[in-house]
DNA sequence: CCCGGTGGGTTGGAAGAACCAACCCACCCT
DNA sequence: AGGGTGGGTTGGTTCTTCCAACCCACCGGG
């Protein structure tokens, strides 16, 4: 990945981009902290499942919080960066279910609101502009970029 | 990956979970669709962007366009399910943005809203519930797995 | 006609990462 | 003493990545 764009797409992806790592997010995201969970619910191999926890660890998208010394026990919690990634899971879960189980989603979030709202009902993610409150469209965008010899087709001088 | 928890995250990240695949997107969503174009911006081997492509477009988020015959050129273009992906790398960005380049971000968007907005202004996504269009946090999602076996924190019957 | 350049790949080999089964250790319960 | 649980580590094989080089069709200029 030598003189690429320079991007926080690209950025995010090298700490979380590789595979299970956004599926051990997920498991701490419902609670699933220990290891032997990770190991049967993501199905990865135990040796990956390790370096990946290192590095989410390393990164500071997850704590190692012991919960038992004697014998020692430790379980991997989500920091507030790690949870601030659920959009992205959301996100993720969305088009999932719409493009590949439309008719048998494995798993509904229930969303409960905030403020006075009444029952739950289920969660429908959607990315809307802070700003306006308008959904965001595909058309309704236009990159600048910051990086100096980049322009949004690629670099300038080069 | 062999009996993990049935899920539309690990199912969407088997299309464009692998190394590359997502910036791919970002690309094409920025009107880029070469393939040499696509190879310096992003930064990836040949080969590997190769067979990256044909992932994509076998999976119908991209689609092989020709735009010139003798000699015979393509473009890579997004199909609608590839548009969809865009607040997936929206959510990326933002939080590689905030914790990664807080004091540069390597690009930023403009959002030119569509109803009768104004100007253009910067664009900070945030993921909202569409029912109710409140700001998603963490603490107001419950899990329901729909899966038979499987509870919010692993396999009932294993 | 020959030459270099561009677009879009394919090929071969070396290096690295994933995968799997097996093993290990400390502790707890019976 | 024996088995079970939690949390890993180790060794060896296979699967991917990576990189440089190569290939081919076409275009433009001299």
């Amino acid at each position: 990945m030598k003189d690429a764009r320079p991007c926080s797409i690209a950025d995010t992806l090298a700490l979380v981009g590789e595979k299970y790592s956004l599926l051990v997010l997920r498991e701490v995201s419902l609670g699933v902290t220990r290891f032997d969970q990770l190991v049967r619910n993501i199905g990865a191999p135990r040796d990956v499942l390790t370096t990946r926890l290192k590095r989410l660890v390393g990164a500071g998208i997850l704590e190692k919080v012991a919960y038992s010394e004697k014998p020692p026990r430790f379980e991997y919690r989500p920091t507030q960066a790690g949870l601030e990634l659920e959009p992205v899971l959301l996100t993720l879960m969305a088009w999932g279910d719409r493009h590949l189980n439309d008719d048998d989603r494995p798993m509904v979030l229930e969303h409960v609101g905030g403020h006075g709202s009444v029952g739950g009902h289920e969660l429908v993610p959607v990315v809307v502009c802070s700003e306006c409150r308008e959904e965001v469209r595909h058309d309704d965008l236009t990159a600048h970029p910051q990086a100096p010899g980049w322009t949004v087709t690629g670099p300038a001088v080069a």
